[in-house]
DNA sequence: CAGTGGTCTAGACCACTCT
DNA sequence: GAGTGGTCTAGACCACTGG
């Protein structure tokens, strides 16, 4: 999975690391496309593709009859190396110790918003489970989950200990493909400021997300409320 | 700008128009690379270029050695039609009413946000204004913005209550490239509470944002503070 | 005018899936 | 084995920038 050895992603990191750690630096000119190819004997195409994902991760601009330059918020920007793009919370913070507190888990029929989302029928059942989840003993989010029993069997308590996505990949044959977010700002209810140890005027960050195999398969509804001083969001838009 | 006639842009165009209506419905699979590269007396280079753009939208899933489909959130999904993706308040919304309430209008040095994200130094110059903005007369967001005068010279009363950004595409030979936009919840303040007319006590989904011109100079260092009912923020995230 | 990146093609080979 | 999308190349032409 997420061969590293293609050129054209070892040419993204090459630059990317270099960009980052300040080997090249902000509103420098980047070698042209054609050196580039030379460099990595690739043909310009592949070098162009390489960096149309730095442009796409807000790294660099490219001005077409001029050159290619590092962006001001180069080292600002959303951009993980190729071939190492987290999903889940676990995978997303790799640094730093996860831990979880179980708040729930039973296996239901879905909610309306899970039938919605993930098309399925009244009458299915889910495994629905809710969890503290903790970055350093620190309280930071709370997730509440609906995964469908048909899709993902044989889920139990210690994965929910450890990494739903982990143990996912592991026992079935897929792979976790994509992720649909909607962000949103609340209030925290009783529960959430107890856990979250906040108070319950705090706002709380909303990400309700679903998540799809690489067969197309959308295979989990999740709602996830942040601690609004632990989470923020980042994106960056380029002009089409 | 934004040249429509390009083919990979017509082929994106077409097939994101058929997947929104329907014409192709959910998980149905599209045609493969090579028939559509005949439909649109196209290269199949192009075709993959085109759809490779609607799986970053969410649109679609491709697996190799079976085909392409639409993707389940393929309605839901954040996609626009390629030339016409909207940078600021009123291009994001075409189809409602505009209207604006100027809260404060200065040239001032810039706060240390600004000077940071910018590039300026203590001693330069600013126009300094925040706005309340409305949808259909109804109060959504506010806006604390710094644009330095060196850059965008002759910003006037009148522009803040249009677009600025429309004024800076009209006076300036140059045009909005991106924007790197971080996005947090947080609390009203009074001066919120009374002008979006909510409590004090309701959350506020805040984007921090810095916007740049197509040279790569950042030309704005911007706070939006928006209702947290009138505002949610799409994203998809693709496995690379 | 020379030189940049943008688009597009034809063709090759590979990795993968399904039967 | 047949057929899919993924990667890569060499080469062409175009649009744009700057001197």
């Amino acid at each position: 999975m997420s061969d590293n050895s293609l050129k054209y992603k070892i040419i993204f990191n090459d630059l990317r690391a270099k960009i980052i750690t300040g080997y090249y630096k902000i509103n420098q000119q980047l070698p042209l496309e054609k050196e580039l190819g030379d460099r990595y004997c690739a043909s310009r195409i592949t070098v162009k593709k390489a960096m149309d994902l730095l442009v796409n991760d807000g790294l660099i601009i490219k001005r077409r009859g001029v050159g290619s330059f590092v962006k001001g918020a180069a080292t600002l920007a959303v951009s993980a190396p190729m071939g190492s793009k987290p999903f889940g919370f676990t995978a997303s913070h790799p640094d730093e110790t996860v831990s979880s507190k179980l708040i729930e888990f039973s296996v239901v029929h879905p909610q309306p918003d899970t039938i919605k989302n993930l098309y399925l029928e009244e009458t299915d059942f889910v495994y629905h489970f809710s969890r503290v989840r903790y970055l350093d003993k620190q309280p930071c989010c709370i997730e509440y989950t609906e995964i469908p029993i048909n899709i993902i069997p044989g889920i139990r308590i210690d994965n929910l200990m450890d990494s739903v996505y982990r143990h996912i990949e592991v026992e079935t044959h897929f792979r976790i493909q994509s992720q649909h977010q909607t962000v949103r700002a609340c209030r925290a209810n009783s529960l959430e400021a107890e856990n979250l140890h906040i108070a319950m005027i705090d706002p709380i960050m909303e990400i309700e997300q679903v998540t799809y195999l690489d067969n197309g398969m959308p295979f989990e509804y999740s709602i996830i409320h942040y601690r609004h001083d632990r989470y923020e969001f980042h994106n960056v838009n380029i002009a089409s």
